[in-house]
DNA sequence: GAAGCGGCTGTTAGCGGTAACATAGCGCGA
DNA sequence: TCGCGCTATGTTACCGCTAACAGCCGCTTC
């Protein structure tokens, strides 16, 4: 093998193949005429060299780069990896690729991220959520490359939207739960502050319940801990402190299947005296021992058309400014009961 | 604001503050010394225009890139998010910055990330297991950059290594189910031909198995789907086919929880007549009506050390090749009868 | 009062590629 | 035979930034 001190450039692989530069340049982009020999020989000499390309200094001569920014706000609840594999597949064979950055949540974070990303000047920007401070807006804007905000459509996109509107789910949701002939609802969620579609679920659901005369007649924000875990508490605690309460509305299905568990322990007649529902359709439910109503976000196909918004594999062929709202389905499950 | 057309270079900034552009990045990299009148007036332009740094641009000019490349096989399982948490809970303030890979499991998907990773020439790599290539083992080599092995350690290192004994984590679950009593022992997994941890588990487990005389009792394998249905469904069949199993091992706790909820839905004595493990420790397991017994897999600990090394904070400052091994702890649960 | 020094700023020369244009052969029809 | 058009390759000038070094100024120091 080769000195391993230095790295290795075109000009090496060029020596060891004998042609200029500019020649094992186009063959290893495949641009441009090249005859068959001299390729061959090129790419026989990068290979046994082990040349790898230096994309920094190819991006810089090129402006051009590859790389999708993705911002999203956390990978540990399964919604965001379903997303990135539905990029991805459609990324696949565009010659672009994501990149991930996380934000826990938190603006400041994702103003961080944000800018890091802008940095590396890639050629296009997928961030979670239509909320965003100021100065990532004017960063958005400023970019001049196509921005898809996704998972939510309940605001003013920079650019590009792709997602369902969470305020209509839940008011979808307390339809379905007030036609079942359930009136005590509660709501059981998580504690952060910053997660908006969350709150627009909450006030869609509030919404509907009101226009039925309704109001929740409990609800409790948790933070922290394992999902499950927190559900199956937090029932218990609602259900102790609210006993007349008919039906728990949870902000996901995690925390949902906690309290499905444990109702069941208990014993509790579900969805006889107690109804329950969650959020996401996460394939985990498949396994419980009964089904959870829920309502899918589209995850997958959020993440297909934000790609294809970026890669410009729209069907339309259109530049931007699209605003793409996809129609969750509600899927009763075992626990709401039927009317 | 500024015309959107042209993106912005530090000679923007240079000519609206009124200094050289050297000043500039020297007030933007908080290097060199730079009077406070002038570093003010060049932040002020720098803020007012929206000027974001070209990194593509320093990092050529530097030979200095401040990515660390990460390749994992999945990220739909919950353990390689708490590896990331890891990795960046340390990355955060040594001003290097994780970029995320994922391989599905392909020894040639990995190839390919690791390529296209190694082409932005980031100052190290960390991926998981230690089966490559043979060209990614080449690359690794010639990259002159620290590589970090994780999560297993059974095998040779490139160059580190984080982990733990995958064969022994097996043997060790292996004799704690023998000494509780149980004989007629079977295993259920993942039918992936390249999760090299899973199977090296699964050796170790027999191995310890045969040395107490006994081999397993039924194996099922099984791939895709909803881990946590498939592990009731199985489990199912296991028992079913093989009426006199008195154990099963999981290869994982998601399909653990599953066969767990079918035991107890189908009110089998669990730990009494049949007794039940997992493997990793996922925090999901805690909302269980019942603890499965499992075996941690120190992700957290994995993903800090990793990157401690990457970053050369590893406390005796060593540059590399380091091995080191952590010790899972078995965690007996609920699933486990008491010796 | 000349030399020395430290703080601040500017100049020059690349980093490793690629776009755009230039050039060298070669076959072919007029 | 000449010149045309084509293909295959080479040359040149950057891309936007930073390392390294050079210069300038005011102030000690002897």
């Amino acid at each position: 093998m080769q000195d391993p001190r230095r790295t290795l450039t075109l000009r090496d692989v060029s020596e060891a193949s004998g042609v200029s530069e500019m020649t094992v340049s186009r063959v290893l982009r495949n641009r441009g005429d090249v005859s068959e020999t001299t390729r061959e020989r090129v790419l026989e000499a990068a290979r046994s060299l082990g040349y790898v390309p230096n994309k920094i200094a190819g991006a810089l001569a090129s402006q051009r780069v590859n790389l999708v920014g993705v911002i999203i706000p956390s990978l540990s609840n399964m919604v965001f990896p379903e997303v990135m594999t539905g990029i991805s597949d459609v990324l696949e064979d565009t010659g672009l690729q994501p990149v991930v950055g996380v934000t826990n949540y938190l603006p400041e974070r994702e103003e961080a991220v944000l800018y890091e990303m802008l940095s590396w000047r890639p050629s296009g920007v997928i961030l979670a959520g239509l909320e965003h401070t100021e100065a990532s807006h004017a960063m958005l804007a400023q970019a001049g490359i196509p921005v898809v905000e996704i998972m939510d459509i309940d605001g003013s996109p920079v650019d590009s939207a792709v997602g369902i509107s969470h305020r209509r789910a839940g008011r979808q949701m307390a339809e379905a739960i007030i036609a079942a002939g359930y009136r005590r609802i509660a709501f059981l969620g998580t504690q952060m502050p910053h997660d908006h579609r969350a709150k627009k679920r909450l006030e869609g659901f509030e919404e509907a319940l009101a226009k039925a005369g309704l109001t929740l007649a409990d609800r409790e924000f948790y933070s922290g801990g394992s999902a499950l875990l927190k559900g199956r508490e937090m029932t218990e605690a609602i259900l102790r402190r609210s006993p007349e309460v008919d039906f728990i509305y949870y902000s996901n299905d995690m925390i949902g299947a906690g309290g499905l568990l444990y109702c069941l322990d208990q014993g509790i007649d579900v969805p006889g005296k107690i109804g329950l529902a969650g959020f996401n359709g996460v394939e985990l439910l498949d396994g419980l021992p009964r089904r959870l109503a829920t309502m899918d976000a589209c995850r997958l196909e959020i993440g297909r058309a934000a790609a294809e918004i970026i890669s410009g594999k729209r069907p339309g062929g259109q530049i931007g400014g699209e605003i793409i709202e996809l129609t969750p389905t509600l899927d009763l499950g075992d626990t709401i009961r039927k009317p």
